[in-house]
DNA sequence: GTGGATTTGGTAGTAATACTACATAATTAA
DNA sequence: TTAATTATGTAGTATTACTACCAAATCCAC
């Protein structure tokens, strides 16, 4: 049985590599190199090509966890699909705008898969039970991730409680400085170090309000003073042109809790809910198509 | 070959659905029944199952346009860690946090392949061209997708040209009655129908202004007046506790133009780049760890 | 209806593939 | 240097995918 954990294919091949046998090495280049002749392609031919005989595949293959030759072929097919490991996707100046596009929906995807394995549910959990149970709601972030902040807001308006997503450093901090135990701070930065958003969080929570962070680490200055902590992992590459994924795995973030916090509310807030969208219908949509409060959704 | 087409392995299963034969249609619903267990079994398994023979489930294969049965298997893993049918993965109020949580990973994740498969890259080729060629760029959305304007404004701040995205509707058209044929305006709208986006694409278009519309559809009122128009095709719900993956898409979308008309810009604009880079590491960074301009992004 | 033609499904056989038991080579330790 | 242990390859087997061929069913003209 392969285990299912948190590292995809990839990332366990690289880090299991110094643990396999010289042969068995050769085969995992081999896979890194070239997955997809791997994937597509006989035991026979992968041995081949690796230099070394059929069973030493084999092994390799239960060496890594799996059943046989063909479970690791599946499990490689699916990890490809998710993307190609960075090494290949990096992003050069000669590459076509489809190539680009490719490139980035590769990593994109590659990135939420990776968030979700690392979610954890029971910070979620505590997250929802936590913004349930509160009678404001106050989402924080710059830049990237103050625009999940924003998207947050737009999401949380439907719960019926009071709730804002100030954007500048100083209405930030005074909306900590006079906030209450019945409110919920949510503080978001991807780096968890981004010092205004973590003088927030600290004086929130010196306020006795409850503070849910979230952030691309565990182990970041700003989590640290947080009551939960949802850890939204990407792979965030360094590099300079690399398109900045970790707001997209906050979004779902969002998505997620906002989703599960509507559906707890019950049927009273869903009425409330379909008159706010019938009105919205009416609002911003053309009039030569029938305005379908239920088709439409946000924008 | 399988035909990479814009259309996935469920999708094309199901529109091929009453163009099979009898006995083959069993082994189109088994799949579709328990897609898990046909991935990892035999062929003779299957067939079994299906209560059909091999050679059947063979031409199954072969019909569909795959290579055998092996290629239709790795097809159909790739399919499946996408995310199942839609049918499943329903939320409703019973559910765990977890669950929810998976179901959304799914749908964001199937969403965003989606995207991927019907994005034209000529458009978006277009598009860059055309946002290289300008002397000033506006983004207009709103809300959902108002947060992708803010978004492409966060980017193309690095692009070197003057650009806004006003959020509110008067200001929007304002910027669109004043504008001139050196400016590329980026509308957005996911349905296509929002009656104030759509009166600002017309206005900028008839002071000469080059439009590029990002639409989840091709076919909407916005986009026949677009000059480039950027379909972000999503899975888009219309039930009401279904979070809104649209603006993900768009927010990919953003990436890749973006990233593209950095990557053609060149050195010059490299180096202003990361000047900007490390005075914000500066200024939002701890003290207490190094303040890297590398490693750190955005928030 | 009936006989011919065409489509649809299955049987049996073949080539290949994945997997296993065993033996040899390499490496390490005593 | 030799024994023990690990690592790799050889040879063989059982399974699997695939193919050529045949039978049943369906369709159509008369």
């Amino acid at each position: 049985m392969e285990s299912t954990s948190q590292t995809s294919l990839f990332e366990r091949l690289k880090e299991s590599l110094d643990s396999l046998r010289k042969s068995e090495r050769k085969v995992a280049e081999l896979v890194t190199e070239d997955p997809t002749f791997v994937m597509e392609s006989s035991m026979s031919a992968v041995a081949a090509r690796a230099g070394v005989s059929e069973p030493t595949v084999m092994r390799f293959c239960t060496g890594l966890g799996f059943d046989g030759f063909q479970a690791f072929k599946l499990a490689l097919a699916q990890a490809l699909i998710l993307g190609v490991p960075s090494v290949e996707s990096a992003m050069n100046r000669g590459d076509s705008v489809a190539e680009l596009a490719s490139k980035i929906f590769d990593q994109t995807i590659s990135s939420i898969d990776r968030s979700r394995r690392f979610l954890d549910p029971d910070q979620m959990e505590q997250a929802v039970t936590a913004i349930l149970g509160s009678r404001a709601l106050v989402f924080i972030g710059l830049s990237a991730s103050g625009l999940i902040a924003q998207d947050a807001l737009q999401k949380a308006q439907l719960f019926g409680i009071p709730c804002s997503a100030p954007s500048d450093t100083h209405q930030q901090f005074m909306a900590a400085a006079m906030t209450d135990p019945e409110t919920t701070f949510v503080v978001i930065s991807n780096t968890g170090r981004t010092r205004s958003t973590m003088r927030v969080a600290e004086m929130a929570r010196s306020r006795g309000a409850t503070v849910i962070g979230i952030s691309g680490d565990d182990d970041t200055p700003m989590m640290r003073v947080c009551d939960v902590k949802i850890v939204a992992k990407t792979f965030e590459n360094t590099d300079i042109y690399t398109p900045t994924v970790s707001r997209l795995a906050g979004l779902v973030v969002i998505d997620i809790l906002s989703t599960a916090v509507s559906l707890r509310r019950g049927e009273a807030h869903f009425a409330d809910f379909e008159a706010m969208k019938a009105g919205l219908a009416g609002y911003a949509r053309m009039s030569d198509r029938e305005t379908d409060s239920g088709s439409a959704s946000f924008d």
